[in-house]
DNA sequence: ATACAAATGTTGTATTTACAACATTTGTGA
DNA sequence: TCACAAATGTTGTAAATACAACATTTGTAT
């Protein structure tokens, strides 16, 4: 690469740090180049992760978003889809339970941004923090040991304020779904999510392909309590077996 | 202003959280609107800062932050005096309750670092996290509303659940330091202060110097109720005077 | 110096957006 | 119900951008 291209596209970052957003007209002219070698520019420097294009310019990369070498991990794109093909499934839902995982929280950011007036019981705070932004969604954050690890509530005592409490429908993510039902790595986290099952009069289970056939020591429903699994590829063999024979609807049905 | 075009900047606003920017087509197609309406939209946040625009669309306010944030920037040094003054008081406390701000953060980070195999009830994310840091603590997270700006749990749910719960001591701060006692901003706030009062055998304010005197709506205890109030400057006048007649403790006695 | 590749510029066209003016719909209070 | 204002939609035009194809310049190795 030219020493010339390379301090142009310096200089780019460099004013993206002051100002928030350019335009490729502006930085051409700034810059005393062509439109098009800054298109190409913001092109190259969008592919390093460096800033995010707009239509007409770019702007600076945002703290929130995954790092450059994150972006590759095929399971975050499969759990946006994964969050996006869950809202039809709950477009008349006034009262959500939404469990703890990293998938539930995509569910929520959709939620957040596509619902209005809903109620939504959580014992994550990223699920909390995630619907937090739209101002019309009630959280009511259940009582708990605190767990860092997991960032959930957890114990007897959330399993007992769940027991007070009525849900339209609960979303819960799954460490494993193996052919008897889903299940989680951590025991405490099994028993919560028996009893938000328990309260629900619907339950969708989120989760993405790599849980397939997975066994883990908290088996915390059976199949024949889970109305809907959400995923991103069709499952197989004996698992898709064990779904179809406990009615279990597949969503989204075909890839 | 029109209950569908506020729910509709919401969602223009939520949406922005995912995504870091977004074109005004694809958002007049999403919200099933006009592309001028979505126009008038992002003008309209514009103005509040709510968002930046760009040419073709809009983007994420990017420079400043929630103003919780800001509050941890005052008095950085007074509260980690008031905080290290706290914990001599309580080195027998086997159960704690504490509240929420700024100081009752620096007290838990407090904690965590001196202290082991204690139960700390809390109803602020920020005190779970500054304790989560000390496997030793138990942390017991209350129920309630999830309020995103003071990062709590509020309402019927936390007071009632506080009431089947019993401490050693409560550590609270307060918005303002009056003459008939501590009050809060919020109202929800000093209901469930007054409960942690109620619950607890004995009670510690935390409270910067620049309280002093100021009187906020909800008058969450009477001196009376209180023992010791921990702060980083004597009190005088006043203030003083009640303090003192209510036998509450200043600590720490001299500067 | 020559040849080749990289970088940049130029041109033309299709898309997309911005903006203003005006029409229509919706909401609200008398 | 009527009247009025707010909200939203529609239309036409000007301006800006995107994109592709091709021309020109610049850099570099031999």
């Amino acid at each position: 690469m030219s020493n010339v291209k390379s301090s142009r596209q310096t200089r780019i970052l460099a004013e993206l740090v002051n100002t928030p957003s350019l335009r490729v007209a502006e930085l051409a002219q700034q810059l005393d180049v062509s439109t098009e070698t800054i298109r190409r520019d913001l092109d190259a420097l969008t592919e390093l992760g460096l800033l995010n294009r707009t239509y007409g310019g770019a702007i600076r990369r945002l703290s929130s978003e995954p790092p450059v070498h994150e972006r590759h991990n095929l399971f975050i794109a499969e759990r946006g889809r994964i969050a996006a093909a869950v809202l039809p499934l709950i477009t008349s839902a006034k009262v959500l339970i939404i469990g703890s995982g990293a998938t539930t929280v995509h569910v929520a950011q959709r939620i957040a941004a596509q619902m209005q007036d809903v109620t939504v019981i959580a014992h994550s705070f990223g699920v909390a923090q995630a619907l937090a932004v739209n101002r019309t969604i009630k959280i009511l954050m259940l009582p708990g040991s605190y767990n860092a690890d997991e960032d959930t509530m957890l114990g007897a005592h959330t399993v007992a304020f769940l027991n007070n409490l009525y849900a339209d429908t609960a979303i819960l993510g799954a460490s494993g779904l193996g052919n008897d039902g889903p299940s989680d790595a951590l025991l405490e986290t099994g028993a919560v999510y028996t009893a938000m099952v328990a309260r629900a009069a619907r339950t969708l289970v989120v989760a993405d392909h790599s849980k397939f056939s997975l066994v883990f020591p908290a088996r915390y429903a059976a199949w024949r309590q889970i109305n809907h699994l959400v995923t991103d590829e069709p499952p197989e063999g004996a698992l898709l077996k064990a779904l179809q024979e406990n009615h279990v609807a597949i969503e989204p049905v075909s890839t």
